[in-house]
DNA sequence: GATCGCATGTAAATGGTTACATGATTCG
DNA sequence: CGAATCATGTAACCATTTACATGCGATC
């Protein structure tokens, strides 16, 4: 499960709130790994119970109770030896091109509805990924900019790379699939216009 | 949740067992959804509590006891109205993606370890799935023969053609998994020796 | 003072994985 | 006769979703 690592790798940059990991992880574009908030109070809970994490308590304003997370050495342990486990895969789940197999059971107004919608999500992730990439690399990208003032250069140099490689091959596989929907709507026109109409 | 949807898809081309659907859906290639048996089994629970299948009990062999599922049909209609409904997306889950950002916390042996293992992973699933779409195409294929043999010859011809090239798709997208493993192989050459040997 | 965003959670239900348990049949 | 495969399931646990619940802080 990596739901707890992409937690622990968010508060290696630095200690944040659930609120803050929730945030980061659906408004800015963390793209590799979803989770809902309260997936995410949950983790920290058990992460606290295994020593993961430590909390700092603390009050914003008048009386706004705060719960700061902060990595432990033993969590930071555990996310370096994720890093060097093999790859938990997760089972096969296509949704798009599982309902693309059963084209003959709708109708072709259906189809292109399903389809432009398809479009228009990854057409947007793709767009945003974009964005990110070229944002990690002129270091304009909020967590980044972070990670820059807790990390010596050439080590934060090194992990820009990373990041700025990876989000680009994110976003070349939303682009895939943005023109892998498009080819399927032409083959919708082909497949309904056959002796149908 | 679209794993009753898949079984129910499997019984529309034919009354099966839970094992036979097991079987389906793991050895052959059935390639936009998995499941493992006694998932299987527990939703054709579910679903016959809820009416979508029926059962038939028969004896193979001398003593062997033998469930046969058929689709009713509201199961029928209900695999019908799921088609018309839209997409439910699962969440985003890139585990290669992921770790590949990550990239800097391992050696270059480590990630050529991890990148050739996903490599040959997604080689394969290409391969079989290319070898999948030729057999649809010249009607070789084990689950399309069964369906062509129930099915009237006009609609049968057009479900092989949805299904050919849903599955020429979902090759594509394991083609381009491929692709962009390769080219973090590329990147990883070159972000482990600047500087680092 | 109302609304929106910040902030933290719990509870119930569903979905999915892993491990266990059992026994029959077929084929070499 | 032993191994592989056919066949069906249960139990415990873990992960995830959905819905609920609460209250503070900022700003208009």
């Amino acid at each position: 499960m990596s739901t707890k690592h992409i937690i622990m790798s968010m508060l290696e940059i630095a200690p944040m709130t659930g609120y803050e990991i929730a945030q980061n992880l659906s408004t800015s574009v963390v793209p590799f790994w979803s989770a809902t908030a309260s997936q995410i109070y949950n983790a920290l809970k058990s992460m606290k119970e295994n020593n993961l994490v430590e909390t700092e308590n603390s009050i914003r304003g008048e009386k706004m109770n705060v719960e700061q997370y902060t990595l432990t050495d033993t969590g930071r342990k555990e996310l370096d030896d994720w890093i060097q486990d093999d790859i938990q895969y997760i089972p096969i789940r296509e949704p798009f091109l599982l309902w693309s197999s059963y084209m003959e059971k709708c109708t072709l107004e259906q189809a292109l509805s399903v389809i432009d919608k398809h479009i228009e999500k990854f057409e947007k992730r793709a767009r945003q990924l974009e964005e990110a990439t070229y944002k990690i690399q002129t270091n304009e990208y909020k967590l980044m900019k972070m990670r820059s003032e807790s990390t010596p250069k050439e080590k934060f140099k090194k992990i820009q790379m990373a990041r700025a490689f990876a989000y680009g091959e994110i976003a070349a596989k939303a682009r895939f699939e943005v023109e892998q929907a498009k080819r399927i709507r032409q083959f919708a026109y082909s497949f309904f216009s056959e002796n149908d109409l």
